[in-house]
DNA sequence: GAGCACCATGCTCATGTGAGCAAGTTCTGT
DNA sequence: ACAGAACTTGCTCACATGAGCATGGTGCTC
């Protein structure tokens, strides 16, 4: 496009999209004919003079959506706008509406639905709205017996979830990480907590998020990990954990110890599943966002625009 | 319009713009008539929730113009988008790439254009494109035989003009200000100088900028006035200068002496002028700009859109 | 609970718009 | 300078869209 007519598809995008003029009133107005206005119009779009944004709290980008399903294998993707967000908040909230939407959504509505927990879940039973489902049993799929400043949010969690889905919350009476293999072998052997782990890998759906593997983990908050397992982790090459156990950027266990003396589902039992939501979002997230979907982890991701882009360039 | 419309109108929007389906296929997207889609987008566009921008150099804002024209009685406005600008510099090279384009897009081209100097001025000067008239000679319109640290940019300035227009320049060789009235009027009794500014007031156009009333001021810089004489001048209600002349928020001198210790073209001259044409930009400018709109010393403005808005909001 | 006003809905029809085509124009290489 | 290629232009035509209207449903008043 030489320079005249550059000139000339700016004014004509002007005239059309803010003035609301016809092709053919632009182009008595600048003495061309309307094809060649429509033909300006095509060009402003095609050089990205153009842009339109959809600015709402519920805003999608359908595109990016389309692009996770289909090159990396995801059965369904949500990705929210970024579009007039101010803080990184304001994002999470966006996503974990859309996580609430999409689970809201699902028909039919899961039987039982197997729930991790921490901030991201918290938020997402928030937004959930009363009734979003006749009947749904709620299983914990890992342990967490709250250590942290704010106790009962992992149970608080689960049993608002169910509440507002019509059915009953099971809860995991066990920390997530233990110090023995023993210990997690004897709580697991425990008729109530093997009762809940039965009911978690039989759910019809799962609904977690992740965690990046630095200092501001919510591990290291309620006291399971030390700053410096995390950083002897992070030596090891994890990116993040997916309810409680530490992964690469490949998906494999970091710590074969460790994970033996986390309490919940098995990363294999995830993969297994027909139905397996996860919401996860925020730039310190890229790395185990990007794990957690190129190790088949989940069939379903609720992300934020710019972590959606970041998969796909990857 | 409820809940389930305003998230409807969004995925319509999103479909619509991002996705270019047809408002038929969007409607069997969503189980909708092709016809409630229509109207879901239009409500989409009254709500806000779909923002267009035209992102370019010389993006402009039509609907500014127009009410610049209408509400403040201007024959003519040029209001240059915001959308993707990164610094205030860049902001001002688009104003004044846009006063060089209105310029050169004159017609008639001005037989004699009059021009004032300062930053802004240079900027136009550099942006003007070889030819942009066959014949156009260029006149000083106020004093300036610069003391600052780019000695000579007044005088590049109107040479660069006239000579890009095929024209010659009459450089105004007397200072902005003196510091006695008695020299004030023995230079402008002087031969040279009465010829160029009998020339100047006979220009069929003129080109100036305006400058804020604060220490920043190109006054200050070349020694013209101090930092206490803009204090002063501030305290006797001045927002800034016209071709050296102090005016406050309704236009009039606001220190008679000072006044008449100014070489140059009288405010009167430039409220007769057929075309006069004010290149003012930027936050600190807003004062000044509302000035010189409201006491008609401009029949075309060239602003940004921050500015403009702000004329028509106050 | 009857009557009325208002608003959402589905539709017709005129207008707006983009795909595709043929003719004209401008480049490019020899 | 000329032939051919590549692009631009004006156009036809089919499709997309918004204005305006009749209908039916909803909610409000008394």
């Amino acid at each position: 496009m030489d320079a005249v007519d550059e000139l000339l598809s700016i004014r004509a995008a002007e005239l059309y999209y803010e003035e609301n003029l016809t092709q053919e009133e632009i182009g008595r107005n600048l003495q061309i004919t309307r094809w060649k206005v429509g033909r300006l119009l095509t060009q402003a779009k095609e050089e990205g003079f153009v842009r339109i944004e959809i600015l709402h709290s519920r805003a999608r980008r359908p595109q990016l959506e389309r692009r996770l399903r289909d090159e990396r294998g995801l059965a369904d993707a949500v990705v929210v706008s970024r579009a007039g967000v101010r803080s990184e908040d304001e994002l999470q909230q966006r996503v974990a509406q859309a996580a609430a939407d999409h689970l809201a959504g699902l028909r039919p509505s899961p039987r039982v639905l197997g729930v991790s927990w921490g901030r991201t879940l918290s938020d997402i039973a928030h937004h959930l709205r009363d009734g979003w489902s006749q009947a749904t049993d709620v299983v914990q799929i890992n342990g967490g017996v709250s250590m942290s400043q704010r106790p009962g949010t992992a149970a608080a969690t689960a049993v608002s979830i169910a509440q507002k889905g019509g059915g009953t919350a099971a809860l995991l009476p066990s920390p997530a990480i233990l110090e023995q293999r023993a210990t997690k072998e004897a709580i697991e052997a425990d008729r109530v907590v093997a009762r809940v782990l039965d009911a978690a890998r039989s759910a019809s759906a799962y609904l977690f998020s992740a965690g990046a593997a630095d200092h501001g983990s919510v591990h290291v908050d309620s006291g399971y990990l030390t700053t410096a397992d995390i950083d002897r982790l992070v030596a090891a090459g994890a990116v993040g954990d997916v309810v409680g156990r530490y992964i690469d950027a490949g998906g494999r266990i970091v710590d074969a110890d460790l994970d033996a003396r986390t309490v919940g589902l098995s990363l294999d039992d995830l993969q297994r599943a027909d139905i397996a939501i996860a919401a996860i979002a925020g730039a310190p997230k890229r790395a185990i966002a990007s794990a957690v979907v190129a190790s088949g982890l989940c069939t379903v991701l609720v992300t934020d625009e710019s972590t959606a882009q970041h998969l796909l360039d990857g």
